[in-house]
Order: C-alpha cells, then structure tokens, then sequence
DNA sequence: CTTGGATCTACAATCGTTTGCAGATTACCA
DNA sequence: TGGTAATCTGCAAACGATTGTAGATCCAAG
C-alpha cells in the first residue's frame, strides 16, 4: 500500500521515458537531458515521493549499498562504538553496515565473511581478531579494511590504537611514581593486541633502565577477568617482588584487582594497577581503574573513510599498507600511587 | 572472480533450462521436475559453488531476508543482548539483521524506519523506546513487533520485561528488610518503562500498607547517571525522611550514589538502593549495587520468533497484541540493609 | 490408430533499474 | 536549401532469478 511507486510510474506522469528519467534523477548523467524535462522529471519524482528499488539498482549497477562488518561479540562493549562510528560516516553517504559476530571462533569468522560476501556487501570490515585468521577475502576483489586489529604481511589497510605508545604512557606514569618493579599481565598472544602490548611493554621497560625481567611477565588465557584473575595468581604464586602491574585490559586488571584482594594486597597502597580501553564504568569500581582510552569511535570513522577511499579507487592499488595508528590518552585515576617505601625491588 | 557463477551455468552444465534448474534448487518446486534430473541439478549446483543472487532473488520474490531493527542506542549496553538474541534466532533461518540507532530522537526514529523501509526489509523490530513514536509502518504492510517497550493500543506484538513485577521484587525486598519510607527515583515518563516502573511503584507500596507518599517520589529526566543525581539531590533537598530509594534503573541508581556520597550519607549504612536491570560491572561498582537482572537475550529472541509468526501468517491477522511479559530476576548484592535504628520514618 | 491424460521441460514474461546505441529533432553554417 | 553537427530522447538489452503457461513426450485405454 506504501510504496510502490516506480520509475515507470514517475516516467509517465513525466511524459518521458523511462531511460530518461533514470536519467534525469541520477546527478552523474543528468547533463546528458535536457535542463526543464530533467527539473520535471525532478518534480513529478518528488511529488510522488518516488524510492528507488534497492534490489533493481543493485542487481543492475552490482552494489548494493551495504558494508558487512565483523566483531567478536558486539556484547563486549568495546565494538559498539566501533560500529557507531563507521555507521555515522558511511550512513551518510547512503551506505548500511550489517553487523556479524564471530565469537571469536575463526571457523566462524570465515563463514560469516562469506555469508556476508554472498550477500553481494560492497566491502568488508573486520574487527575480529585472530592474528592467524585466514581472510577469505584475499583473492577476491571485495575492499576490505581491518580495524583494531592489523595482518601480519599489512595486505590491508588496518586502523589501530597505538598500543605501543599506550603501553608507554603507563609505564611512564608508574616509573614516574617510582616504581622499579613492574609486572605485566599480558593477554592472549593471539591477538594482535595482546602481542603488541606486551612487546611494547617489554621495550618500554627497557628504555626505562629496569631491565628485562621474563618471570615478571605472565600471560593471560584470554582477555577476561577470569582469566586475569588466574594469571595474576600465578604471578603472586611465583613469589617474585613487584609493586605494580599493568595489565593488558581492564577485564584483565579487574581479575588482578580480585587475585590482590583474595591476599588481602591493597591497591594501590601495596601494588598499583593499570588497564587498557577505559571501558565503561571502570570509573566507578573501587579503586577507580587508571587506565588508557583508546579511541574506538574514531577508530570506526577512519576505518569506514578508509574503505570508502578503496570503493571510489582503482581495485588492486595494492602494495603493503602500513597500519594507520590512533594515538591513546592516559587516564589516571586511584589504582595507581607511589610505591610502599619498605619494599624493594 | 570469486563467485560469478550463475543459474544459468548450472542449468547449462546440467543440460537443462534455467527454469528447471531453479525448480529443482528449491525444495518447495522440487517435486515437479523429474526426480534423477533434480538430483543431477542438485550434484552440479554444488560442485560449481552455486550461490543464489540475493538482489536477484528478491527483486522477484520481493523479499530481502533482511529484517530492520531500532535501538535508541548500541552503545548503550542494554541493546546489544537484545540484538545477539534476535540475530542469533533469525540467522539460523537466513535472515540477516540490519540495525539503526534514533539517539532517543523521535524524528530520526521515524527517519531510520522509512529508511529501512525502503531498504525493503522484511519486517522491523523496534527497541526504541518513546512511547509517542508515531510508527511510519502503521499502515503498511511491513510485520512490526515492538521489544523492551510497548505500545499503548497495542497494535503491534511487544516483548516486554514485566516491570510490575521487578518492581514488586525490590520493593518487597525492601520492606522484607524493614524498611517502610521508601523513595523512588523514576526515569523519563515518556518512555513506557519509566511509566510502567514508576506506577508498579506506587501500587506495591500500597499494597505492602506503606501508603501513598507522592513527595517521595521524584522524577529523572532521562535515564542517565547524571539525571540521576539531580532528581536525587532534589529529593533530599525536600527533606523527607526516607531509608531507601528505588531506582528506576542502574543508571539513575549510580547517580543516587553519587548525591548520597556528597552528603556523606552511607550507602546501605543510612540508605538502601536499589537499581534495574543488572548492567554489566554493576557488581563492582561500591557498594555492589542490588538490582533486578532482566532477560534481554531472551527477549530478543522472543521478538524474532514473534516476527517470524509474522512473517509466515496472514497480513493483518490484526486484533490487539497484549504484550507478553517476560519474568525479571532480583539480585541482592551489598547495597541495601535493613534501615538503621535510630531514624524512624 | 487415435485420443486423453500424466509427467515433465522449455519458453517467455516479469521484478525495477541502468545504459549502449540508434534515431529524432533542432540548429547552425555554407 | 541542404548537409552536418550537436543535443536530446527512446528502444531494448541487460542484471539473475522465479513462475504461469504451453508444448513435448510417453503410456494406456478406447
């Protein structure tokens, strides 16, 4: 009852053509009618409140208008504000993003990729994380970016939090408190994330003259507080002196927060915490998590401005793209303090 | 180069018209075309990787297997579960599920919907929540149910949380320890959550003989940590006596904290609080905040069964949808206690 | 041997666009 | 006035499927 007002319908109230009025109501090729049929054309559009049929469109022009996006789970809330900000910039250019999530199982990765390649979407972005993931879209020609994640061999344009960077931003903080014995809880190294930070962290460390010290540095199963819990657990079983951790998110220092806790270590009185994302309400939890924002929302937005770059391009532009990299904030808030002067490293 | 292999190739290798190839492709026409010819199609359809074009396909079915769904906001963390548990029913049956947010705006409520009207989705799911959203789809044919809100003339299905319920659990967990000058901090009223809380409120403490005490009960403009705050300095600066306040979500609780903790008065020492919905990390916040978990996931996937229903059955089998209600959990944590001694109500 | 009915398959239209091409109109200039 | 170029517009073929209808084939019965 709605809607289905045509292009034909509009081309006989318009007394014209078809092909012309497609014409005339497309801006690339609306030179090529006459300027007064066009405006009528225009008009008789307008007053019928005519809609393209996104199907016919497609199946014709062979787009679709549609970007496919994967996450691992849009209930970490981590990947809603990646989506919210390419949906803001692509949204406005006509584009819809179809969300799909892997639940981080590669095998799922891949089939959700092809599903949504089988639903003819004009490009892909992937926030999924396996480093090992093998994109199915490497030799076919549908654009494709990654985002908070990049390739090993950089084949596709990635966009990136600095984890690096980040990483040195705590590490800065907490030798500036004074703290000489550092710990990481590193997540899982699976990740490109996880490998990152705790290479940054080593080599941050490094430069700080504290020196390297591989039995401070414990790996996390997952990025999860249980997991974090457990790791820190085995640190503290190792009985290696420390007085502070960074850990490799905030899930993973809340599973710290509550090994210390279970030993009745007080943070940050005895050890100060870190933790990496600035998730939502890590505010308000006790201690206040000190922690490092990453900016996910810009991270959606450059991603999606980076894969509308590949659509207008030539397909195959090619050559290794180095990964475009967002730079962090410190968030200092009450886990952290100076250490406890009885202690030495 | 992936994937252009076509009906017409099928039927080509198979030796057969492209007619027949797609009666045998699908299982509804299958039994009309001769059953070692259909096996033949079937054999060479999978061999050369067949995939049906969706655009193509649904230019002539006229359906898209795309269903719209409308949230206020992904960001915010109740949304997501409910998506994952919509998706997750709809997937499995070749649908996909396309999101759009409104920013709690009603006009670009009504916007996201014709666009995805437009985009000629099969059927919408609408989360968000004003209540005097005008539905673009009321007098289309596109199948509508509506989810965590309902409508007043219920004429569209609605899966709901049964507020009246979760309110009658907090409540009467409340007095059970006690307390009888209970406060409420109700959410925006145009949001048929923050209607149907603040009403529960009422009745259950009339019904548990606590009496009508419309100066107890104050009202946050929105949903927010922030509004919280506010309505609840206001209640104290009423100066009312009371010993726990009923939050009309998490949010709102947290922003109770806050205006409490300025004042220095302690939470469960001098007054209880109480939240909604069991956001994540509620259970960390200080004090561990007590709350009634609802079942979002479930309702989620209760509204894309509903749809399917839909779907499936005749247009407009029409006639009120009472709401159906799903049962809500009460999670006692550290924020409330019995009321201290000394104040009487 | 013809006719009628089952069974199967092919033809062709259709969904609503876009777009190469050819034809029509007008205008311009010699 | 006639020829040609420039400017529009219409025709028709795609895109890749689904589906009503008609025709082909075969067999059995009259």
């Amino acid at each position: 009852m709605a809607d289905p007002v045509t292009l034909k319908d509009v081309a006989a109230a318009a007394g014209v053509h078809v092909s012309t009025a497609s014409r005339a109501l497309n801006p690339e090729t609306r030179s090529v009618v006459n300027v007064d049929t066009a405006g009528r054309v225009l008009e008789v559009a307008e007053r019928l409140g005519y809609r393209p049929h996104p199907l016919a469109r497609g199946l014709r022009t062979n787009r679709t208008l549609t970007i496919g996006m994967v996450v691992p789970d849009l209930m970490n809330p981590l990947f809603p504000p990646i989506y919210a900000g390419a949906d803001a910039v692509l949204g406005d250019l006509g584009y819809s993003v179809l969300v799909s999530s892997d639940d981080d199982d590669p095998a799922k990765g891949r089939s959700v990729v092809v599903a949504l390649m089988e639903r003819r979407v004009d490009g892909l972005i992937l926030a999924n994380a396996h480093r090992d993931l093998v994109i199915p879209t490497r030799h076919s020609k549908v654009p494709t970016v990654l985002v908070n994640r990049s390739s090993a061999s950089n084949e596709f344009p990635a966009i990136v939090g600095d984890d690096h960077a980040g990483i040195g931003l705590v590490v800065g903080h907490l030798v500036g408190l004074g703290h000489t014995a550092i710990a990481h809880v590193a997540g899982s190294q699976d990740l490109s994330t996880g490998l990152a930070r705790r290479q940054a962290f080593v080599e941050w460390t490094n430069r700080e003259g504290l020196g390297a010290h591989p039995e401070l540095i414990v790996e996390a199963g997952a990025f999860r507080t249980e997991e974090g819990r457990a790791a820190c657990d085995r640190l503290l079983d190792s009985g290696r002196d420390f007085t502070a951790i960074v850990a490799a998110n905030d899930l993973i220092a809340l599973g710290c927060y509550d090994a210390l806790a279970q030993r009745g270590i007080s943070v940050p009185g005895d050890v100060s915490v870190t933790g990496y994302n600035d998730m939502t309400f890590v505010d308000r939890v006790a201690p206040p998590l000190t922690t490092v924002a990453v900016p996910y929302q810009e991270m959606g937005g450059a991603a999606a401005r980076q894969l509308l770059d590949l659509l207008v391009g030539e397909v195959g532009a090619g050559a290794p793209y180095p990964p475009t990299r967002l730079a962090p904030e410190l968030v200092v808030r009450e886990s952290t303090a100076p250490p406890p002067e009885a202690k030495r490293s």
